[in-house]
Formats: C-alpha cells, structure tokens, sequence
DNA sequence: AGACCTCGAGTTCA
DNA sequence: CTCGAGGTCT
C-alpha cells in the first residue's frame, strides 16, 4: 500500500507498516531463495527491497523491528560478476604525504639507478582521479574484456557495463593486436548532483559521494541500469601489450589519447622534485574548480627504460608514488572508549563517535590503536596529537588514514569537561577477566587466557574459516559468532563433526532465522568438500601468532607433508638440536617465529585441540618437485638484487626443493649467480671470479619444466 | 649495526 | 589501509 510513496514522505505510523510489510516480503524471498531451486523474484527487485527498507531504517533508526531483514544472516549472497584474473596485476600505488617523501622518492631512484644528484631524470605529475580503477582489454581492436581491480590479481568482470560508457572506445584503429588499457572510472560532481537528485526523487537511495555513484554504478548487476549512470573514464596506465606504446610514459599517454581514450589535460613533464611540487601545488590550487574528485598528484618516471629497471615491490612499483592532499577534518565528541579483544588477545581500543561526516561518509568509530596512543605517548613517534591524552567527553578532530580508516588526529583541550578524567586502560580482559599483560617493548596488552577467552576462542574460529585459510562457504563471520554462541563450535575441529551431531542437523538448522533446507544442505556439503585440504592452508588455519599466510606457504613448501612439519615442530620443542637449527635456516623464519610456532605446539591444550582437527582431515601435500633430471641438483646458487617475479623465500625455497644449495654470498664455490636489477658487489665479484650469472627470467627459463 | 623490505595483525564502512 | 615488528641485506 505504501509502495509508492516516496521514503522521504513516509508518516512514522506508514513507516512502521512499511518496514513489518518489508520484512515479511523479504523474509519470504529468502526462504523461496534457500529451499527452492528457483527465486521467485529478481535479484534487481529483492535488492530494491533491501535498499528500500534500508532507507527507512535510516530515518526511523527507533523504529527499527527486532526481525529486521538488515540484521538477517544467511540471506541471499549478493548475485556476483564473474572473476576475472589479471594477466598483469593491478598493483597499488606508494603514498606520499609531504614534500620530503617525494625528495625522498626522488632520490631513492637515482640510488637505486646508480644516478648522481644532477643527472637527468624526468618524472610525469597528473592529477589521481578519485573513482574506480578499470581494466579494458582490446584484442584486434575490440573491447573484449573489463575487468575491476579486486585485490589486484582477481577482479570482477564488469564488460558489459563498461560498454555502456561513452567515454570506453568499443573499438580502435591502430591499436597493438593485444592492449589492456588502465584507467579510472569517475563521476563529475554535476552528474553525481543530478543523479541523486533523480534517485530522492523516485525514492531510491541517495550516494554519498561521486565515488561511492561510481562504483555502485558500475557494479550493476543489469547493464541497463548502469547506462542511465554518467559514467566517465580517464586512461592512465596499462597492462598486457602485444607490442610497445612508446619510449616515455607521456608519449604513451599521448598515444591512448590518439587511440580515443580520454586522458588527463593536467598531465605534465616534471624535472626533478622541485618542479613536481610545483606541479602539485598548480593542481591543488584547481581542485575545487575541476568538476570531478581528486585526491592527490600521480608522479612516474617518464622513461618507460627506466620504469622496466625499477620494477616493483610486492605490491606497489617502486617508479611511481602518489602525493596524497592532506586529509579531510572534522570534530565530534568522544562519547566512550570500548576494549575489543582479538585473536591474538590482544586488547584493541576503539572510540565511539558522536557520528560525525568525514570525507563524505558518517563515522562513528574510530580506532585508538593501543594504550600509548590514548595516553598521548608514543614510542615511535606518532606524534600527531602532540602529546595530548584522550578522554571520554572530549572534542577530538577525526581523519580517515587513506581515505579508509578513522583516527583521531587531535584533541581540543579548551573544550574538556572539567570531569573528564584520563582514561585507565584495562588490566584484565573485559571479555574473560584473565589478566592482561603487556610484554616489555610490546606496544599491546595482551589478555592471557588463551582458548578459555571466549572472545579469543570465536575470533580464532573465524580466522579458522577466512578466505586464505578454509574458506568454508555458507560458514562465515556471522554464521560462526552464531554457532558458537549456541555452542555448536567450540573449536575447529567441531565444524567437522557439526552434521554427525545434529546429524539430520538439517531439522535444527531449518529452525534457526534465515536458514533453510538447501542452505543447510549446501553448508554440509562445503564443509565436506574442506575435508582436503593444502597444507599451507591448515597450517595458515590453526592462527599462530606471527605465522601468517606467507610464512605458512613457506612452511608448507619446505617440509612438504603434515607428518614432516609436524614431526619437526615437536623435535625442535627444546629450542635447540638439528630440527630447531633447520627450521631457522628457512629463510624468512626467524627466532621470533619459530619460538611462537613450537611453543604453541607444545602446548598441552592447544596441541590437542589441532590433534582432534587433523584426524578429520585429509591434508593434501605441496607436489614435491622432481629434483631428478635437474639442472641445478647438487650446484650452489646465489641470488642478488631484486627479484621481481616472486619472492626471495621463495626463490630459496624453490631452488632447495630442485637439489640446489643456496647461499648467501659469491665464494669460488658458487655455481651460478642469479642477479636482479640492483645487482651490487655480488655481481661483480661473480664476474671476477668468471661464475655464470644469469637474470630472473634466465633462472626461469633454466628451472622451467621440471 | 643500521637501512630497507615484507609480513602480520588489527580496523571502518558500504 | 597502516603501523609495528621481524628478518635480511649492505
């Protein structure tokens, strides 16, 4: 009856009969979604529904029901886009915030290039456009594949919404047989402002900035919709390309332009820092006057040569940086100071705000790090708040770090409340009561009771089933806060048994709010499908402090089987001996870590707790390499400088699983030297001593196959 | 021994 | 995304 009036019209009698007739609908798509093959209505409309009683709730926050269809678990999962992998990732950008760090970049480059103070070097500056990035690959001149950024290696395939965008050529003329084209997709502020003035008008929701328009846009699920969006696209970038672009990165700028990309006016060639701050501060002072966001200058080396020598990081290329603008302020009261406990045990602070508007979003939390940090100290440094303590009743000035995360960036003492007084932080754990320790040098408080901590015991158990670790689909965050609160899990190893014993468990789970018979059946059914599972994973599992996903890869590589690893984690239990030697020989395993990881072990609870695990697994081992047949069995390598395509752990591990023995410096006995770009001393004695050397791709080539 | 780099852990909101 | 800290390289 109320469907048609607009949300903003809505009386609160009509709201709250808007919101019970929402839920019910809602619910009984859920439930037509979970125990039937077909929905009975489209996703387009089930989230017109959910968006629609969001609004309301939004504003009637009282009239909010105790069955709201936003608080529901186990609802329908978002209909996805197709995952797309990158053939080139997409990495991210270095920041910078003031001038010094971009001397710095600067002259971190000519370092390490092996270039003096005055030598040429020339730099791009563009604006960062703040929107989505975007990857367009054309293939013979078609458009035939868009793909979002995701986590840089895995994004979504959002083609045919890209099509629908004016500024995206379908074809080109004169383009490489192969060219990804990189870019942002933004909305300017006049569309943005148009647009939410058409969404409040059809009673839709409003977008809280052009960015946020953007990327809800774009990840329409039906095309359609996402062409009635302005939707605008700057090239900057690239990936895969069959042949060269150009010498520079302008000339290759210039040549998307030409293809028909739309490509920054604002770029330009910078000699050296002074002449990028320059250009920074020309475009500051535009920002207002552009139409679109920014929110910060994009320098890169300009010689494409040099770009290839600089290579990347891990996750960012070491030839470009980007110059943030100083974050946006706001001030609001500090209305308490919550202790959240972690995995770990560690005790977290977090401020609740007066919800206040941040850079175009409303915050009301905001992290405080750790004791020090509330206390005003700071052992390293972090001096932004100059020294000043944090109180509950203060005014405090709120930034988001990055855009993203909220923090307190300073405190007005003018306007303390004479009550305020400083806040003591927990020495017991607010959530078991086990006293709560901080290491000396430690910069958190740790609660100590371990698996009894009830808050240790579900974050462990969710961190058990993440994405990196089993990954059990159906059993998330929420689902596992649930079933431990009803004390269905305890620990792991519970999960693997959850269908023995609730065995037609199917009946109990249909009972629960949001599940239904097919859930529950596709549950079970990813749980079994876990049964196996890589040895990495496992180890990655179990959530040993200072073991992450990296080091347990490693692990997992080096010992191969869950009876090598195991057997010697328990050997190397007295911290000494050849199976403590060998573990700490891994590179990139120090004594930190390999302390935490047989201690943990060695512990009576938590070593029975992975016993009673493992029995209901199936773990798969790391294929061990043939070491027969290889070129490098038996011969002593080295590598130097950097390595570009995977890691020095792993290049180590890798090389020892193929027979080679891998060392740390150039001796007579050195077979084989595998130099980076930035290659050193080592290179050069190599050559002195006439011992072959070869590059990344060389060493490659040499392994391939095997 | 110090500089540099990577990894782990914790955090927010949509 | 950022900080702290562990680990390796120079």
């Amino acid at each position: 009856m109320n469907e048609d009036v607009k949300v903003e019209d809505l009386t609160r009698p009509q709201a709250a009969a808007e919101l019970e007739r929402l839920a019910a609908l809602i619910a009984a798509a859920n439930t037509a979604y979970h125990q039937e093959d077909s929905p009975d209505i489209s996703d387009a409309a089930y989230d017109a529904l959910k968006h629609r009683n969001a609004a309301i709730e939004a504003r009637f926050p009282d009239l909010v029901r105790s069955d709201s269809p936003s608080e529901q678990i186990g609802a329908r999962p978002a209909e996805g886009f197709a995952k797309v992998t990158h053939s080139q990732r997409m990495l991210s950008l270095g920041n910078a915030f003031a001038a010094e760090d971009v001397t710095d970049f600067d002259a971190g480059i000519r370092k390490y290039l092996g270039l003096g103070p005055e030598a040429d070097l020339r730099y791009t500056a563009e604006p960062k456009i703040d929107g989505l990035s975007l990857s367009l690959r054309y293939e013979d001149g078609r458009l035939v594949q868009a793909a979002t950024r995701g986590d840089g290696s895995v994004g979504e395939n959002v083609t045919a919404n890209a099509r629908t965008i004016g500024d995206i050529p379908q074809r080109l003329s004169g383009a490489p047989a192969v060219l990804e084209v990189r870019g942002e997709v933004y909305m300017s502020h006049a569309d943005f402002a148009a647009l939410n003035a058409r969404q409040a008008e059809a009673g839709e929701k409003t977008f809280a900035n052009p960015r946020n328009a953007a990327a809800g846009s774009l990840r329409q699920l039906d095309p359609a919709i996402t062409k009635g969006r302005p939707l605008r696209f700057f090239a900057y970038s690239w990936g895969e390309l069959s042949e060269p672009l150009a010498k520079t990165q302008a000339e290759a700028i210039e040549r998307l332009n030409s293809l028909g990309f739309s490509t920054n006016p604002l770029t330009a060639i910078c000699n050296g820092p002074e002449d990028m701050l320059a250009h920074y501060a020309a475009i500051e002072e535009q920002r207002a006057t552009l139409g679109y966001d920014i929110d910060g200058v994009v320098y890169k080396v300009n010689d494409l040569a040099l770009q290839a020598r600089l290579g990347f990081r891990s996750t960012t290329p070491r030839w470009a940086i980007a110059h943030k603008f100083p974050a946006e302020l706001a001030w609001t009261r500090l209305e308490a100071i919550d202790i959240q406990v972690g995995r770990t045990g560690a005790l977290s602070p977090v401020a609740r705000l007066h919800p206040v508007t941040v850079g175009g979003v409303v915050v009301s939390n905001a992290t405080l790090h750790n004791e020090d940090y509330i206390a005003g100290r700071s052992a390293s440094g972090e001096q932004i708040r100059g020294g000043k303590d944090i109180r509950v009743g203060d005014w405090v000035q709120i930034y988001r770090a990055g855009d993203v995360i909220p923090k307190v960036a300073d405190v007005d003492l003018e306007k303390r409340p004479p009550e305020a007084m400083p806040y003591v932080f927990p020495t017991t754990c607010p959530e078991c009561g086990s006293a709560a320790v901080r290491e000396t040098g430690d910069a958190v408080r740790r609660c100590t009771g371990g698996l009894i901590c009830p808050a240790q015991a579900v974050e462990k158990l969710k961190h058990f089933v993440s994405r990196a670790a089993f990954d059990i689909e159906g059993l998330g965050a929420k689902q596992v806060e649930q079933f431990y609160a009803d004390g269905w899990i305890a620990e792991p190893a519970d999960i693997f048994t959850l269908k023995e014993r609730y065995g037609s468990g199917i009946q109990q789970l249909k009972n629960r709010e949001g599940w239904g018979e097919k859930s529950a059946s596709n549950l079970f059914a990813a749980i079994e499908e876990r049964r196996k599972i890589p040895l990495g994973r496992l180890i990655f599992a179990l959530g040993i402090r200072h073991v992450g996903e990296q080091v347990s890869n490693l692990l997992a590589r080096h010992y191969g089987t869950w009876e090598a690893f195991e057997a010697a984690v328990r050997e190397a239990a007295p911290l000494e001996g050849p199976a403590w030697e060998e573990m700490n020989n891994i590179d990139g395993v120090g004594k930190v870590l390999a302390t935490s990881l047989v201690t943990t072990f060695a512990q009576e609870s938590e070593r029975a707790s992975i016993d009673r695990l493992v029995g209901h697994l199936e773990v798969q081992p790391v294929a061990a390499p043939k070491t027969e047949g290889s070129p490098v069995s038996g011969k002593t390598v080295v590598f130097t400088g950097t390595l570009e395509k995977m890691t020095r752990a792993e290049a180590k591990a890798r090389a020892e699983a193929l027979g080679a023995k891998v060392a740390g410096s150039v001796s007579a006995k050195t077979d084989l030297l595998v130099a980076g770009p930035g290659a050193g001393s080592k290179a050069k004695k190599a050559a002195e001593l006439g011992i072959e050397t070869v590059d990344e791709d060389g060493w490659l080539a040499l392994i391939a196959g095997i």
